[in-house]
DNA sequence: CGGATTTGACCCAT
DNA sequence: ATGGGTCAAATCCG
């Protein structure tokens, strides 16, 4: 059909566009014109998740590569030690950076778990001021998870937001759950408004309400942070609202590909409609260490490691039912 | 009234 | 000394 053809050419012009911005190596400076080729990615994954809902079956999984390669948003340099400011000097953290562009709502960020708000910096050389959030259910349930957003100087469009730490909080399954229930469903609404975080559960309908907006591309790049002692493997988010309401999807599977791609374990066969991992709690033990070293290397690997070979064969990887996730410990 | 956000102060690694 | 992360009192909001 010619269904697979469109299918075939879209996928093609996925990984040129990808290959390109592998070779763009732009200072960071020069975001712009990766926001463009982030935005024609978040198109071309758009019409790939259209195609998908029509019943095509996709590989949905924008290579590995793409992320690793944003060159963009490099704001990670100070991050590394970011974290640990204060109490947290114990832990390494793994990081996860997305970008969110397109529509920007003041609050863009949403990732279906509650966060609470605890505080906001003015960054050096930041036009925009650094949101910091923690996991609503830190006290109640212990999550640590903790994350940061804040807009890029380049475009105000694109929301910058670090994942630290994972979610130990219930949320997690949640979303697992209403992630899959969205990528089913879909409806539409859209926007939340800023700043609501208390409603959650209403985000999470929206999240998967929103699934069929619109979108761009959602890059998430994962990071290391020094230690490797402690290293939260990860990043518990399935995925998250926004990238479902960008109907970017796709994206978000993407994400857990990176670190499946550090750890191919975790990603499963899914396409990206249907299951959505299951975050099982408990595995990595043993090659979180190694993600962790994988991914911080240089930061050079971010670039290019996996790069151009990979792109193929990473788009082949499935996720792996079982999600190795865990989340050692992390406390201050 | 309870929970979330705001915002300046404080803490700590560089 | 400085920049970034967190705390916590004040404030806001449903």
């Amino acid at each position: 059909m010619e269904q697979e053809a469109l299918l075939n050419e879209l996928k093609e012009g996925r990984e040129v566009t990808n290959l390109l911005m592998k070779h763009l190596h732009l200072p960071s400076s020069h975001q712009t014109p990766l926001v463009l080729i982030e935005k024609i990615l978040g198109s071309y994954e758009n019409a790939l998740s259209i195609l998908n809902c029509n019943g095509l079956v996709v590989e949905t999984k924008p290579s590995l590569s793409t992320m690793e390669s944003l060159p963009s948003i490099d704001h990670s340099s100070p991050d590394k030690r970011d974290v640990s400011k204060k109490r947290k000097t114990s832990s390494g953290w793994t990081e996860q950076l997305r970008v969110y562009s397109g529509t920007s709502l003041d609050n863009p960020v949403d990732d279906g778990f509650c966060w609470r708000k605890y505080g906001q910096k003015a960054i050096l050389g930041s036009n925009f001021p650094r949101g910091y959030y923690r996991c609503t259910h830190r006290h109640s349930q212990g999550c640590l998870a903790i994350k940061q957003v804040q807009k890029s100087n380049d475009d105000p469009t694109i929301f910058e937001v670090k994942y630290k730490g994972r979610h130990t909080c219930n949320q997690t399954s949640h979303f697992a759950a209403t992630y899959v229930s969205v990528s089913t469903e879909s409806e539409n609404e859209g926007n939340y408004s800023p700043k609501r975080q208390h409603q959650l559960e209403v985000k999470q309908k929206q999240a998967q309400q929103a699934f069929s907006s619109f979108g761009s591309g959602i890059k998430v790049k994962t990071e290391d942070l020094d230690n490797k002692e402690d290293i939260f493997p990860s990043f518990p988010f399935p995925v998250e609202s926004e990238q479902v309401k960008n109907g970017s999807f796709v994206e978000a599977l993407m994400e857990n590909d990176i670190m499946g791609n550090l750890s191919p374990a975790f990603i499963s066969p899914a396409t990206s409609e249907s299951n959505y991992f299951s975050m099982s709690p408990c595995h990595m033990g043993s090659f979180e260490s190694d993600l962790t070293d994988i991914i911080s290397a240089p930061t050079s690997v971010t670039n290019s490691p996996i790069g151009d070979l990979d792109i193929s064969s990473l788009d082949k990887l499935e996720f792996d039912p079982s999600f190795p996730f865990d989340n050692p410990e992390f406390f201050y």
